[in-house]
DNA sequence: GCTCGCACTTGGATCGATCAAGGGGGCACG
DNA sequence: CGTGCCCCCTTGATCGATCCAAGTGCGAGC
């Protein structure tokens, strides 16, 4: 058998069977052998059998480039995918990447991943989609002023969002997202539920739209139940040590007993600060984050935090790329998921 | 129903240009356009730059599909993107794929994830291969056991991997990794330099080539100091509570000053215990992890930990792939990268 | 006996780029 | 003035699957 020579990478691959060699083979036309792959009811069961048979015994699978060129598809998703943020926790990006590759390949497609640049932000689409190198795009960074969404609605490629349009008054664009304001809702309400009464509030500047909403979930749950706000919110850079100052300010002029964060970084800063105080997070102050980041799930006192459904998130989105490629009616411009709580010893 | 503004001249046409329509408009023949795009010194610089222009004017880009087609390339590199793994600290493989990603750019590639199945490991490989989806692989998981490489060479399919063969047998396969032992031993001398002689080691269990290698790089670098470590390492499972137990039992024990851990998991269990007996991280008792995760980047008290050069990593692993690709030598069966040891708070 | 429809076959064209030959014009040289 | 040669460009074939239109054999139904 095969001995794999001394020298490194000398090995050449063969050249697979094609459909003719399958149609030969079965004896049957090629005609038949493609319909046996694409359209086996139309064929006698026996003959289907016989081609399936032949199809196993040689290994056979289509061509892909020979089929994209014809069917003018190329079974491809494009995802750009951005450089990682050292220094914060979102890992969110993984995790779905993950749900976005997993429900891809149920319905038959495969996810392209192409770099971004932050000066040329529309190069990467702008490439794949003239080389008809992908099918449709899956775009995650929809926030202010981001021109990619716009650009590919005007190109008139067939994308999905994650993320809502939130500068539009009339949504351009298909989009999945996660309703941040039921997350911290949950959150709030879980630490109302505690018993707590004094709960604050770390979130991002002003400018973002996201870090608005979040706030707004905590903000009317706390006047639902009839809770005072005022002294207990504060906005911030997304960045450890900003939490920690935020906290510790906090602390000193509205002694709140508990903390909802924007996001995991932020908590994690409000953890240094409980540390420092020689406070117990848990015990003496509850704090919940949110994304449900491998530091929230690694950190000794594991820190109850706000989880994204982002399986949820991918399947719905291939679903309705799913639809639009096969130029079915798309019901609703956005889908709104749920997030759910995932509580540990931080609450 | 959608109202989606349409500037006429950006707009993409319906059918986008092909090189027939490029060569009719600027009066030459289809070949001559394909060479200006792929082999632009046969042409006289004045036709060349015509036909540039015209190419601008089209806005066309080969069609991928047909290109692939005749050339029987893809451009594509497949990647088996496996499943996160919640609850420890691990999330290097993001960092990785971006590297990749950019690595695979610059040399004309793209990256295409596949999902993968424990069930049937090779089964996403096996697809992708005979329909000659992508020109290459990049696998990740070589761990002791792992068919994949094996299966890979076995059917010549072009492939890198990031990882030693440990087992060590044939098939030998092309390989970039990391040098993990060189990774904890600048981790131990680092904390030998600042004083330490009392160092302990906490690891995964020995059926781990990956932590035999780590750990042997502590042990060699205490015996080469002259520093006993009879007592001082322990061997667990990867998750937090266990790295927190063995410290304990270590502190217990053998009355170390630092610890240094295979992953930053374990560190994580470390900072729990110390925290838990009142010690301060960096100021009682030092502590180093692995991965360089966020988590360690994020930890209040920052997680002086090694990080593996993954970009380097990637570059290298497309580098060789490109060079197999060619069919040209590749000069040696592995390569072993040096990491760096990022020094923060906790040592 | 005739029609109808099913289950194929047949031959060709097609997708768009590249490969492998095949010109033709200009220049140097005899 | 003819020949050879190189440079630059053109032409037809090709990659492998799918689309298309027309055709064949056969059994069932009227």
């Amino acid at each position: 058998m095969a001995r794999i020579e001394s020298r490194p990478g000398s090995q050449l691959p063969v050249t697979p069977p094609t459909l003719a060699d399958v149609a030969e083979r079965a004896g049957v036309s090629r005609q038949t052998v493609s319909n046996a792959v694409n359209n086996p009811d139309l064929l006698r069961p026996d003959t289907l059998e016989r081609v399936r048979q032949t199809i196993a015994e040689l290994g056979y699978s289509p061509n892909r480039a020979a089929r994209n060129l014809r069917t003018r598809t190329s079974q491809l998703i494009g995802l750009r995918f951005a450089p990682v943020q050292e220094g914060t926790a979102n890992a969110a990006m993984d995790r779905f990447v993950h749900s976005l590759v997993e429900a891809s390949e149920e319905a038959g497609y495969h996810v392209l991943l192409f770099p971004g640049d932050d000066e040329d932000p529309v190069g990467g689409y702008d490439n794949l989609l003239r080389s008809t190198a992908v099918d449709a795009f899956v775009v995650t960074d929809t926030y202010l002023g981001n021109p990619q969404a716009a650009w590919l609605s005007q190109q008139r490629a067939p994308f999905v969002a994650f993320g809502r349009p939130w500068d539009d008054e009339e949504p351009r664009h298909i989009w999945v997202d996660v309703d941040g304001a039921a997350g911290t809702r949950l959150a709030t309400q879980h630490l109302i539920d505690r018993g707590h009464t004094r709960i604050a509030w770390i979130g991002w500047r002003k400018d973002s739209p996201i870090g608005e909403d979040r706030r707004a979930g905590w903000l009317r749950t706390m006047h639902d139940n009839g809770l005072s706000t005022t002294g207990l919110a504060s906005r911030v850079e997304d960045v450890v040590h900003s939490g920690a100052e935020a906290a510790a300010v906090l602390l000193d002029e509205s002694r709140p007993t508990a903390f909802v964060c924007a996001s995991d970084t932020l908590a994690m800063g409000v953890m240094h600060t409980l540390w420092i105080r020689q406070l117990a997070p848990g015990r003496d102050i509850a704090v919940v984050g949110f994304d449900d980041s491998q530091v929230a799930q690694v950190y000794p006192v594991g820190l109850t935090s706000v989880r994204q459904p982002l399986e949820d998130v991918a399947v719905e989105i291939v679903r309705t790329l799913r639809l639009l490629l096969t130029h079915q009616p798309v019901e609703t411009w956005g889908v709104l998921l749920e997030p759910t709580l995932a509580i540990r010893e931080s609450s």
